[in-house]
DNA sequence: TGACACTAATGGTTTAACCATTATAATGTT
DNA sequence: AACATTATAATGGTTAAACCATTAGTGTCA
């Protein structure tokens, strides 16, 4: 921190003092990580007041930029740049009931088997060797039952996460993460399978995992559809 | 409005205020478009003092739940729930160069293709019409030539939204919008084509309608996928 | 009839004080 | 020396009262 940021300007000054702070971060002037200073230290510098300024604050708090902590060693502390208001509007969506888990599920479907077919185009060798150590540890825990069902569970978004770093497509990794967020958020409750599913579940994994490391693209896409598509049907009957 | 809103309790006063609000909002308990009380009342109501309320409201402003107007008749005024966090969202990863136009391109690829896949399973005859009818428009828009451009391209993004709306999945129309928003926002500056590429877009909307008014499900992906394709190329080489 | 000014409601901003939380330093105890 | 306890100070959280700025509606006047 320097000698940036001029006297807050325009109709609505809290704006101003978000815009730049938010452009300040955003271009990398300010690392992640780092504390901007104190409130009162701020106020002078845009020469604002407390509360004016702590409306900006809490702006630049909801965009998910910064994190406030108190007490000492307490602030503002710059954040990395992240997807979380897409999960945060996703589940606005679906508490109002604008998306239902159908239209979620549906959507799943289609981004997973896009990001499958991506990732069997684009895998390298060092992909596959980390997708496979995966798979075996998601083995380990279907080996060890239902008790270890959590475990299963952590492993199999692992492998879907890492799938879709592998697509290349960060925008792709974000937007499954949200979708992810709230299926557990909003469905967690509802879903508990049997071994049966679990090891259907399991094979599903291997198969795409296969045709990744084939790099077929077709059958990593329809592959990775009918997994989630199975996935989607669970958790209707479970509501149901 | 009712007898709603109790006293704000919790570490940070202003999440509470923030919580019952949204969640009146969210589960329909408050009209879109209806006014919430003014500042002054509502700190009555949730016994609380004016900065603490307004930080609340700055909240709920953010996540564009809720419009605040000035003057008489001014107030926070409820919205319909919306996607505009999600196009934020989009704009800051694209800001902070975590995605980038490429990215933005091939994804809205992937998605296109899907939303033109189902759309071809699900339009009805009135869809149809719809679809023929912006098209008919789009063919005057084309034939009226540069100088219509702006037009063209609006129609264009209406027969899209569209489509959209025909696949019945309401998150890929949100998340659609998004994109097309952002790739306004950012690269509208850059885009100019000729008469040639106007034709060539024409024809690629044309072909797309006539797959998803024949059902055919499997060409209207592939020529939607196609037809953004094309455009992304332009774009890249605008940029280059 | 139209232009203008007044009024009142409402959000925007400032100031100054005090409360609550917490990392660190100072102190005491074993 | 090691550990538990307490005090300190930095920082965010909250309150109160006053005043400024914007704006729809109302009233006045030419």
């Amino acid at each position: 921190m320097k000698k940036l940021f001029h006297k807050a300007q325009q109709k609505r000054v809290y704006q101003d003092v978000v815009n730049q702070i938010q452009e300040a971060i955003l271009d990398g002037e300010i690392e992640a990580g780092s504390k901007l200073p104190a409130e009162r230290s701020l106020c002078e510098m845009f020469q604002t007041s407390r509360g004016t300024l702590r409306e900006a604050l809490r702006i630049l708090e909801q965009k998910s930029l910064i994190e406030i902590r108190l007490g000492t060693n307490g602030g503002a502390y710059v954040r990395d740049v992240n997807g979380e208001l897409m999960a945060e509007n996703l589940a606005m969506l679906i508490h109002s009931k604008a998306v239902s888990l159908a239209h979620l599920a549906e959507f799943r479907e289609g981004v997973e088997a896009t990001v499958g077919g991506l990732a069997a185009q684009r895998a390298t060798s060092v992909d596959c060797e980390e997708l496979h150590g995966l798979l075996a540890r998601a083995e380990r825990f279907r080996d060890g039952g239902l008790e270890q069902w959590d475990s299963f569970v952590r492993v199999d978004e692992q492998i879907h996460t890492a799938i879709a770093r592998i697509a290349g497509n960060p925008l792709y990794s974000f937007i499954l993460k949200s979708v992810h967020d709230n299926i557990h958020r909003y469905y967690d409750k509802f879903l508990f399978v049997g071994s049966q599913e679990l090891e259907e579940n399991y094979q599903d994994l291997a198969a795409i995992i296969t045709a990744i490391c084939d790099h077929d693209s077709a059958a990593a896409a329809s592959l990775s559809k009918g997994h989630v598509h199975r996935f989607a049907v669970y958790m209707k009957e479970k509501l149901r």
